[in-house]
DNA sequence: TATTGTTTGAAACATTCGTTTAACTGGGGG
DNA sequence: CCCCCAGTTAAACGAATGTTTCAAACAATA
């Protein structure tokens, strides 16, 4: 019983190999072997290679939507519609408080971000069915918070604070590291996230772009 | 002779291949044979894939790095120290204006991404040896223009630029998918860029964060 | 203990990959 | 004319991959 650790034992050896070197560069041998698992075990316990990369995702998304999804609720009781610092704040604080299982939030970042660039198609298209929703509702929310913006604007700057957020958080080591020799100092995970929040909002109001004012020179 | 375009064919080839679903996900198989031309072609004329995707790069970037220069020499000549929306403008129309940019600009920016939070060894390495001056330049010019930021606060609002963009056009294809679903309208590059500009601008001129006020509630 | 369903183990299978080899082609000088 | 050599071609090689197989080990139940 007690499903062995070997599941667990392979979604965290994955988890790491393919935050480290991306999808198809990791082999199932590389994580059977890292893991003390048999190599069939893979395919016994998820199907196929693919579906244990879903899983990975499962196991992180599934209590971070279950989070946010509570913190979405109160935003909504509230009176009036949350402003933009209110609503990435939020997200913010979602984000940290969960327990990131074991290989913490630049982990999967960094797995977000290879979801995005990789992976052709299935990835995509499991992140919305799966947690579509509940981004639909933030979205619906951010909207109301920068209703200023015409619709066009407001996709891409999110997908530009998308960036921001991913490529921060999956560099997390390195930057620390380049932090602490650039500038002295030490700096933990919040206070990264607490200077993400004004710049982002900040960029958020910015003027929207007037037409074209680019020329094709050399 | 006249070096028969086989050359040509590969690179371009392998270019579009390389930007649309990565680079270990890229066959020389599925190369040569877009191309029409022999599988040992590839072997032949570079050496190995590794050398076919530096040499897809260099393509890109040798003259990139020309027309940056160049602009950065301009910049450099006048009065006083160029500010963000200029720096900004200048580095995207450089961007824009390599003629090879349609689809290795997607390409680059992955790697630039991939050598931030991991090694990707040998082309890191690459990048690093050919074109780290480049690029130090910029860095240089970029300080003068945000004096009045504090050098930790600086230090993250560009590293958070960076990911903005590296992201961004690292994910070209999936989000111009995407674009093209949510809204109805076919983006260009140009047009991405353009709202980039305004964003980071904008961003990086955000009052810097004043002391803690995140609690650690669940 | 005997039986059942689940999990693991070592090995094999079928593809696919990057690379190499060797034979062939077509011209341009000796 | 012959040789040579850059360029191309088809075929094969060796290694690595995801997947499948089937017997053994195990846990739980009756």
């Amino acid at each position: 019983m007690a499903q062995s650790d070997t599941v667990t034992r392979i979604l965290d050896t994955a988890e790491a190999l393919f935050a480290e070197r991306g999808f198809a560069e990791t082999s199932l041998r590389t994580i059977t072997g890292k893991a003390r698992v048999n190599l069939a075990a893979v395919n016994y316990h998820f199907g196929s290679k693919k579906a244990l990369i879903q899983a990975v995702f499962a196991r992180y998304l599934d209590p971070f939507c279950a989070h946010f999804n509570a913190a979405l609720d109160e935003l909504e009781t509230q009176q009036q519609a949350p402003d933009l610092e209110t609503l990435l704040t939020t997200l913010a604080k979602t984000t940290l408080s969960v327990p990131a299982s074991k290989g913490s939030l630049s982990v999967f970042m960094r797995l977000l971000g290879l979801a995005y660039t990789q992976a052709q198609g299935h990835m995509r298209r499991y992140l919305q069915d799966h947690y579509g929703d509940t981004f639909v509702r933030f979205v619906h929310l951010f909207r109301e918070a920068t209703q200023e913006l015409p619709e066009a604007e407001r996709f891409w700057r999110m997908h530009f604070m998308l960036g921001s957020v991913v490529f921060t958080m999956s560099s997390l080591d390195a930057l620390k590291d380049m932090a602490a020799a650039d500038l002295n100092e030490k700096t933990r995970v919040q206070d990264i996230v607490q200077r993400l929040v004004p710049f982002l909002a900040e960029g958020m109001r910015a003027d929207p772009v007037d037409t074209a004012l680019f020329t094709a020179d050399a």
